[in-house]
RNA sequence: GGCGCCGUGGCCAAGUGGUAAGGCAGAGGCCUGCAAAGCCUUUAUUCAGCGGUUCAAAUCCGCUCGGCGCCUCCA
């Protein structure tokens, strides 16, 4: 157990101890699913996906909960806005039913195609309504709530510790920068549990409850999600950065207030992805799908090497030339993973090997140095003394915390092409060595660039000519 | 205005007190009829700038310049 994370709540490093032996019950913020998720969305549940693969290496059995927000999230924090599946499915013209399926499913495709690892549980907002009704009763029965304008809110004057986390109580806003409060609120930092008064008309998602029909706040899913499948108190929280100072500090608020208990002990955040032009935002419309980066011609597993390149902990600025850099790093691996695995895999470690693969998980374990520990990964491909065996068993194992697929890969049959076309590109080739044992060049380039028109590279190594299929 | 973060070779990036990992790109070489592929070698007396602390700083402190994020839904 020597897993060290940086822990938002004390913003340091700490070892980490989970509370129940080797068990770690871990929640991390899902999509919303009114759109595709975009690849700065995507860098996040990478960042997940090595933690959860880092605990795993360390021994733990991970309990991993991710929700699926279906409901709730709204265009605004207050009692104006809308919530956005309603808005997307009037957009697009579908029940907000089918639109969370659809993304749903678009989502999941994403992180499968990038070898993230499916959740322990997968669970929707809409399915768990009761449990966060129960939640917001106990919030009221402790007098944490009060209703105003139909909605019922949580008093954060009753919660000293509000925004702890977020440092909140060393801020001050700027003015003007908090747009339309709602007038309900009796602090600005107040919000929503439940909704009643739904000012846009056919409000599909609404619900009977003991404050009439309506639906409930954002925040309230995590909270009443993560209680039902990991317990009141948890091990590890974790999302994006930009939700520490609203979604997180409230659910922490609704909580503790209503346990009375500590709700999570570790906090863990990822940065950022960023455009040159500033962050991509789901909400404005215009950002990069990883179906984007597929339909370029890139391969899923370039932009999850692109991740592993920079610390989940500091922003990473997308650019095309830094995802052709990775992508040409992945390449030249997997060359490599191809040729050593051309022999049978050692069994053990030699010194070497066994040194560098230490190296290796001790910068995994020094929260996640994926950049650092990087090196050791270069530096058993590079290596003169360790066998090629050994190499692929090294590899093979930093993979389990990379998840760069290597392993399969290697299974993957190069394009199949048809015997009648093999044979018509063989032809030539042969025509070619031909001539170059005759000496005629002019006819040897000649054959050359024909295939080559036809996506044939052919490379004179010293065991003969073999071609490939670009 | 407040809070937080960052500034390391052409690009990305690790390193947070002991004298600069790694990747990409580039250059040179080997190989080749020429290529392609591969392999080898090579690229920061220096870490935005200026002061300070220290035997010793990219690493700590102060200031200056530059960049980013958050404070509003947001991974």
């Amino acid at each position: 157990m020597k897993m060290k994370l940086f822990n938002t709540a004390t913003r340091t490093k700490e070892l980490f101890h989970s509370i129940n032996d080797n068990k770690v019950g871990m929640y991390c913020c899902g999509p919303t699913v009114y759109n595709y998720a975009h690849i700065g969305n995507l860098r996040t549940y990478i960042f997940e996906d090595l933690l959860r693969r880092a605990l795993e290496l360390d021994g733990y059995e991970i309990n991993h909960v991710m929700n699926v927000t279906d409901v709730g999230h709204l265009t605004g924090d207050g009692d104006d806005g809308e919530d956005k599946m309603v808005k997307s499915s009037r957009e697009k013209k579908m029940s907000v039913w089918d639109i969370a399926d659809f993304y749903t499913k678009a989502f999941f495709h994403d992180t499968q195609r990038l070898n993230i690892k499916y959740p322990s549980i997968a669970c929707k907002a809409t399915d768990h309504i009761q449990e966060m009704i129960d939640l917001v009763t106990r919030l009221e029965e402790k007098g944490y709530t009060y209703t105003a304008g139909g909605n019922v809110y949580f008093d954060i004057s009753k919660f000293p510790a509000y925004g702890k986390m977020a440092l909140l109580d060393r801020q001050e806003l700027m003015a003007g920068a908090r747009i339309l409060v709602d007038e309900n609120k009796k602090n600005p930092n107040d919000f929503v549990l439940w909704f009643t008064n739904s000012k846009f008309e056919n409000q599909a998602m609404v619900w009977d409850s003991p404050w009439g029909k309506g639906y409930p706040g954002w925040h309230l899913e995590c909270s009443a999600m993560s209680m039902k499948y990991l317990g009141e108190t948890f091990d590890i929280h974790c999302g994006g950065i930009d939700h520490i100072p609203v979604h997180h500090t409230n659910e922490i608020a609704q909580s503790e207030a209503a346990t009375g208990k500590k709700w999570v002990n570790y906090w863990i955040h990822g940065e950022f992805l960023l455009m040159d032009t500033g962050k991509m935002s789901k909400s404005k419309g215009s950002f990069i799908t990883l179906q984007t980066l597929v339909d370029e011609g890139y391969d899923p597993m370039d932009y999850r090497f692109f991740c592993l390149s920079g610390h989940y902990r500091s922003q990473l600025m997308f650019k095309r030339e830094s995802l052709d850099a990775a992508r040409n790093a992945r390449l030249k691996l997997v060359k490599k993973v191809k040729e050593f695995s051309k022999g049978e895999p050692s069994t053990s470690l030699g010194t070497e090997a066994a040194r560098l693969l230490e190296d290796f998980n001790n910068a995994i374990f020094d929260d996640l140095n994926i950049p650092k520990a990087l090196a050791s990964l270069w530096a058993v491909v590079k290596s003169d003394t360790i066998s090629d065996g050994e190499k692929i068993k090294a590899i093979f194992e930093m993979d389990k915390i990379l998840g760069l697929n290597l392993e399969s890969i290697l299974d993957e049959k190069d394009e199949i092409i048809d015997n009648d076309l093999a044979a018509e590109i063989q032809k030539l080739v042969d025509q070619r060595i031909e001539a170059k044992r005759a000496k005629d060049y002019a006819e040897a380039d000649r054959i050359r660039s024909i295939l080559l028109e036809q996506g044939v590279v052919l490379k004179d190594t010293p065991e003969g000519t073999v071609w490939e299929k670009v």
